[in-house]
RNA sequence: GGUACCUUGGCCGAGUGGUUAGGCGGUGGUCUGCAAAACCAUGUACGGCAGUUCGAAUCUGCCAGGUACCUCCA
């Protein structure tokens, strides 16, 4: 089955054609690491540990590339903007790599809660400053850029005599050379829509490293274009991130790489979009920012309670990457029960009673979910897949479908490939099942005694035992001739 | 101001020229000693106005509302 996504710089869904089989280069935009990890950090994080996994699913090799920024992000284009990871550790008064390395340690860590997997590479800016320096030359060799007072600036203008500068975001030239504030004075760029490639270092700037033109510390595009083609290739297949990135970061990007080597490095685009909180772009300066810290305590102002991580990540899959998907409690609750019930419905599988032969048609719904996930990464039909699943097993359960040993041995394989394996919706709840593990005899041994209590008609006892146990925590539910039970 | 995009039932969210997306919630029911869970049934939704069409929520135009990017952001 060929596989389409939609990439952005074509503006159409694709049939997904690799450079060479069975090989496939991802690079993704990792975070700048200067403050918490946030929601929006982990759908892009998620999105593209699902496009991981499928590809990876689909029997490719697949090399994940994604960047840490720690250096030369600026605060804003002005010449005077400064280092975002700098002005954190002037702020706290250590130095910038303390920075660097406590907020990775965190990215990482909410990453993991979250099931996303780690890339196979995750390289760092300030790890690639040769290399850096090398394609600041390659760059001005080709004539694309030009050195003021020691600083390197991408020369936009004369680029797009040759190229189409603007083609990624969909964007004129002219448009956005009417639409950018004029230069002050003493600005060292020709041009306003300039970027800079490499830049002197004021005194105080403490993140310096030595090159041909000055003292200084590369521009924030340049370490993706960098990073991307040394680990992956000239050319290579996929480069995803968030949508906020495409302009200015990927466009210039794609200059960037165009300009040294002659040609595009990136074969297909593609961006996942924003999350909103009351229909509005979370943001830092709107004060609806929501750390992932904060969300899996409950202690953001405007969330209602706890959520688990894997409910995050239920919640960010129930939506398509490409649309905004908005938060609110209610959603994330919604998500959170959705969730339950498939889980329930996976640890049902093995209780299942077994029949002669199937009146069930497993792989159908395989084939649906490989249909969805062929489809620009369909996750919600392939969820909308799995609760139809979840709902023969329900009716399996009460007797009004058949499943044989086989076919059951397909559901759970079902689960298991693409809610677990695909989605990366992690069921175990290790801890949980230990503790569970334990109480079992206890908690068996009232159960039976119960049951015994039931069949006396002394459904005092029998209710005590139930009140007694949803006290501690415990929630029985009774079976036809049995019962199950659950830690909440 | 420029450029794009969006508007789906109480909420979240797929989809798309003609057959039920799905989830959560609500209501009724089955099961149960009672619950819980599970299952069944139930909502004829697609911003407004025109147009194209045998037929549009799906295409076109206009209008309204919203959002994003153009500055840092996943």
């Amino acid at each position: 089955m060929a596989i389409k996504f939609y990439n952005t710089l074509t503006h159409k869904k694709e049939d997904f054609e690799p450079l060479n089989p069975p090989h496939v280069g991802m690079y993704v935009c990792g975070p700048t690491v200067y403050g918490d990890a946030h929601l929006g950090h982990a759908r892009a994080g998620i999105v593209f540990d699902v496009l991981y996994r499928y590809l990876k699913h689909t029997g490719y090799k697949v090399r994940y590339v994604r960047n840490i920024t720690d250096v030369g992000h600026l605060e804003n284009d002005a010449d005077d903007g400064e280092d975002k990871v700098a002005k954190k550790a002037r702020l706290e008064s250590v130095e910038p790599m303390e920075i660097v390395f406590h907020y990775m340690r965190l990215y990482h860590k909410n990453m993991d809660a979250l099931n996303v997997l780690r890339p196979d590479i995750e390289p760092q800016a300030s790890g690639h400053i040769p290399e850096q320096i090398e394609m600041v030359q390659d760059i001005l060799d080709s004539g694309y850029a030009y050195e003021t007072n020691g600083s390197v600036y991408f020369d936009v203008e004369n680029y797009a005599k040759q190229h189409d500068y603007g083609k990624l975001s969909g964007r004129k030239i002219e448009d956005l050379q009417s639409n950018t504030r004029e230069l002050s004075s003493q600005s060292e760029k020709r041009n306003a829509l300039d970027f800079a490639l490499w830049k002197k270092a004021s005194h105080q700037h403490i993140m310096r490293w030595k090159s041909p033109w000055s003292v200084g510390f590369p521009g924030w595009h340049l370490e993706c274009s960098v990073m991307s083609t040394k680990y992956l290739g000239d050319e290579f297949d996929i480069h995803g991130g968030g949508m906020d990135l495409l302009f200015p970061h990927h466009e210039c990007e794609i200059a960037q790489s165009t300009a040294a080597q002659g040609k595009e490095s990136v074969r297909y685009w593609i961006h996942n979009n924003m999350i909103t909180i009351n229909g509005q772009k979370m943001g830092k300066s709107l004060g609806n920012f929501i750390t992932l810290d904060e969300l899996f305590a409950g202690t953001h102002k405007v969330l209602e309670q706890a959520y688990e991580p894997m409910t995050i990540r239920f919640f960010i899959l129930q939506a398509h990457y490409r649309g905004t998907l908005n938060f609110s409690n209610e959603a994330l609750q919604a998500a959170a029960k959705g969730l339950k019930r498939l889980t329930r419905a996976y640890y049902a599988i093995n209780k299942l009673p077994v029949s002669e032969k199937s009146s069930l048609d497993i792989t159908a719904i395989r084939d649906k979910c490989e249909e969805a996930l062929a489809d620009d990464l369909n996750t919600p039909i392939v969820i909308a897949h799995l609760f139809d699943a979840a709902n023969l097993i329900g009716n399996i359960q009460n007797g009004k479908e058949q499943i044989s040993g086989t076919g059951k041995l397909a559901l759970k394989e079902t689960f298991e490939t693409y809610a677990a394996g695909i989605l990366g919706l992690d069921f175990e709840e290790k801890e949980q099942n230990k503790t569970q593990d334990k109480l079992k005899p206890v908690v068996d041994l009232l159960l039976d005694i119960r049951l015994q209590s039931k069949k006396n008609k002394d459904f005092a006892t029998a209710d005590k035992i139930r009140d007694e146990l949803k006290a501690s925590g415990i929630v029985v539910r009774d079976r036809k001739d049995g019962y199950d039970w659950e830690i909440e």
